[in-house]
DNA sequence: ACACATACTAGAACGCGGTTTAATCAAAAG
DNA sequence: CTTTTGATTAAACCGCGTTCTAGTATGTGT
């Protein structure tokens, strides 16, 4: 076929910037990937990327969808039932996240700022029908305050998410405190509207989340202290935080 | 003094171009705020501002501490106890950006992609502090369970505050979305940590929150459907939810 | 009151970003 | 083989935050 030519061409091409997107994401971490710089690596001109994309945006958007399917994959292999589903959801976006950390956090940071439609992210986004459905399967087991709106619940439990999970892209968590913090954010929502059946795992979760984020914090405090690269009120408030974090 | 003098005519100027920073950001609003703009608006050239400020950044957070002050001193002045004040801050907050949406929309938009320093906001921040003081309180009186880690349960609080606050100034969210999605959420997290004798008011405020949402969401869905401005799949999508969302 | 030194300003320019354009080239169609 | 279509490219466009350079006005010492 002659058209069938001419798009496989079209779609290899394709394929070998977001190749090369991800090479460069990955090699140049931190160094803000210009699209002239992916046209360098991908050996075209600058133009091209937009013929077959059509912006940065949609370039980087196609970045995560590839690895969209593989995370809902990889989700629904999980074998754990009811809540328990929904903390490892969190644990396996993590453990995506690092897979490649650069692409994720490059992606994240970009699209973040894009102001674009909340329908779509409401009522049609993937991610978001991923939690909804989690939850709504929880709430048919009995394991929620089924007087509960799903929607109202799903987007508040989402967006502490997607917080967190930009809060990392732009530097300002680690990873492990990123987790640990949306666990434990988890942790509390759902204990919330938690029933009877589902308590006590709910506060076990809770704790075990609080003890961790405080050990981390221990050490964090401890480790910054060391290196003694702050000035004399920092050091002050820094001290008095880690007595009184001991103390506890 | 010959050295006031000159001082004087330099905050004088700072000023000035504080003041035409305001003007612009609530004439020209949304279109996007640039030195050049600001620099032609004061009637100076475009290095002025960074002789006097250092940077577009430290302009913006200069405007918002001005308001800093005036916002505690709102917020002593609500005469509310317990539990309830922490409401009533949240309404507060929605009241200070109805003031000038544009230059807080502005604001927020450039300062959430910082990346700076999360120590000084995780444990120096003003607002961080704020809300520290008052979960405390609250718990002094036995309105939260006791063995709560402050530091962990503010953090969650302060971060889904902020994050509601910037989706508001990336124009993903109404300002009335943004403070009912805050108290829905505050409520939530309270709720998980409430001990008997505050239970019964955060359940209600819980419930409050979550009908004006779904009666927000109504409107919203039914004003989407009559400008009909959308394709087909996503029409069919939001009557869906508009007839889930009636049978409730 | 006058000359000097300093601080401040204006306007142009720099460097970088995403994106678009005019010309060129290769492949498909008649 | 010619025509037509479509894609690639190099160069430009536009706007941004920021900095450089030369000129000007201001406060200071005599």
């Amino acid at each position: 076929m002659a058209v069938s030519l001419r798009e496989s061409a079209k779609s290899q091409r394709r394929a070998h910037i977001l190749a090369a997107a991800r090479a460069l994401l990955n090699d140049d971490a931190g160094s803000g990937f210009s699209m002239r710089a992916l046209a360098n690596r991908a050996g075209v001109s600058s133009a091209t990327p937009y013929n077959l994309f059509g912006s940065k945006h949609a370039i980087l958007v196609a970045l995560l969808n590839d690895d969209l399917a593989e995370y809902q994959a990889a989700l629904g292999d999980v074998d754990a039932g009811g809540i328990e589903v929904m903390f490892e959801a969190v644990r396996l976006t993590r453990r995506f996240l690092d897979r490649d950390p650069e692409i994720y956090r490059c992606v994240v940071a970009e699209i973040s700022q894009d102001g674009g439609n909340q329908l779509r992210q409401l009522f049609g986004g993937p991610r978001y029908m991923l939690w909804k459905n989690m939850i709504a399967h929880a709430a048919q087991e009995g394991l929620l305050n089924d007087a509960l709106d799903l929607d109202a619940f799903t987007i508040t439990v989402t967006q502490t998410i997607a917080a967190n999970v930009q809060e990392w892209a732009l530097g300002q968590l680690t990873l492990d405190e990123m987790e640990l913090r949306v666990l434990y954010a988890l942790a509390l929502m759902l204990l919330a509207i938690a029933t009877d059946t589902s308590r006590g795992t709910l506060k076990a979760q809770l704790c075990r989340a609080e003890g961790d984020l405080q050990q981390m914090w221990r050490t964090q405090l401890k480790q910054h202290l060391e290196r003694g690269e702050l000035d004399a009120d920092m050091q002050m408030l820094l001290a008095d935080q880690l007595q009184h974090i001991e103390r506890l």
